[in-house]
DNA sequence: GTCTATAGAAGGATAGAC
DNA sequence: GTCTATCCTTCTATAGAC
């Protein structure tokens, strides 16, 4: 099954570039994590390493912008939303031994100065993530600039965690950025 | 000058680092930038790229380190203070082609699931960082345990502000930033 | 003791066998 | 059209010339 063949690379891909990244990841890792061969690469994906790179920022951005959009969805209220953001990433992060964060914050810091159609792709993702979770806020009663504003904190928060918590190895930078966030976020809500 | 030669070598890879990583950064790249024979690596840095990786994250934090702590203490407050070093940081980052960022951060994401060592020297530099900031806000009045989860979120904020303004080129992740821990930091001086 | 030349492995990419 | 075998470059590291 070609298609399939696609997705266990791109799967295959997600995983070693969160680990090892985009420079420090091989194409001949990928294929004998995916079980593929090393021809479906340049099959599936013509232009090679930054297509396929491409195509995995777009599709895990995608998919990680809908996990935090449920967890808010399913959150009573904004704050609580933004506390079991942070939390269950830290919970997911112990639980995969600080492997399991952002898909993309490695790739987007090693292209930014060195690839400029990835370094867009990661642009387009981190932007509909601003403006995803701004609508939260917004829908909540945040007045249009300060919901961006909160939004973007919200995600410089989460990333900026990330990057302590692996190389801490601990939970503590999550858990500071969930205190510090639902404070700035009870602050920005109509009530407070 | 073989100190010299060593000093031009260290420079070039936290520069080159900076730019493309450490996966993403050859050993001849980086005599070629420092304008060294090849040779001139195994001789200062037996330990080869590892080794030379390891004193370039303990020295490049501790530069930062003096660098944030030297804005702090020109400012009248710690408000003050905060603000300056995100709204400091935005007009290098701005100044610099959005190269200019926190030096060891893609460095810091590389390693965290790959390589222990240099993890560890990560996590010195930002443990570090950690205890200089909660100080900074402690001797402001902040009760110790509260000063720890606020120097937390402040480095969460710079770093993860720096991953979305290199790659959107837009210093709003640092200006958002600015508002936002200006705020949480006014929230927690005694006088609030 | 400084530096050049090269080894040996791994990188991305491609040509062509089947 | 699928996949294998190979190309050429670049990588880190080392051996040995001077």
């Amino acid at each position: 099954m070609a298609a399939d063949t696609k997705h266990r690379i791109l799967e295959s891909t997600s995983e070693l570039f969160r680990r090892h990244g985009y420079a420090g990841t091989g194409l001949k890792q990928i294929v004998a994590a995916a079980d593929a061969p090393f021809g479906s690469i340049y099959h599936h994906f013509p232009g090679g390493k930054q297509q396929l790179c491409e195509e995995v920022i777009l599709s895990a951005g995608r998919m990680y912008f809908d996990l935090v959009h449920a967890i808010f969805a399913a959150a009573p209220d904004p704050v609580s939303g933004t506390r079991n953001a942070f939390l269950g990433a830290a919970a997911v992060l112990e639980a995969t031994d600080y492997v399991d964060a952002c898909p993309i914050e490695t790739v987007a810091l090693e292209v930014a100065s060195s690839d400029d159609l990835l370094r867009r792709a990661c642009a387009e993702v981190f932007e509909e993530w601003i403006v995803g979770a701004g609508a939260i806020f917004r829908e909540a009663g945040v007045p249009e600039a300060e919901a961006r504003v909160l939004a973007i904190s919200l995600i410089n928060a989460l990333e900026g965690a990330f990057v302590l918590a692996r190389t801490l190895r601990s939970p503590e930078p999550l858990e500071a950025a969930a205190a510090t966030m639902t404070n700035a976020v009870t602050a920005a809500l109509p009530g407070a």
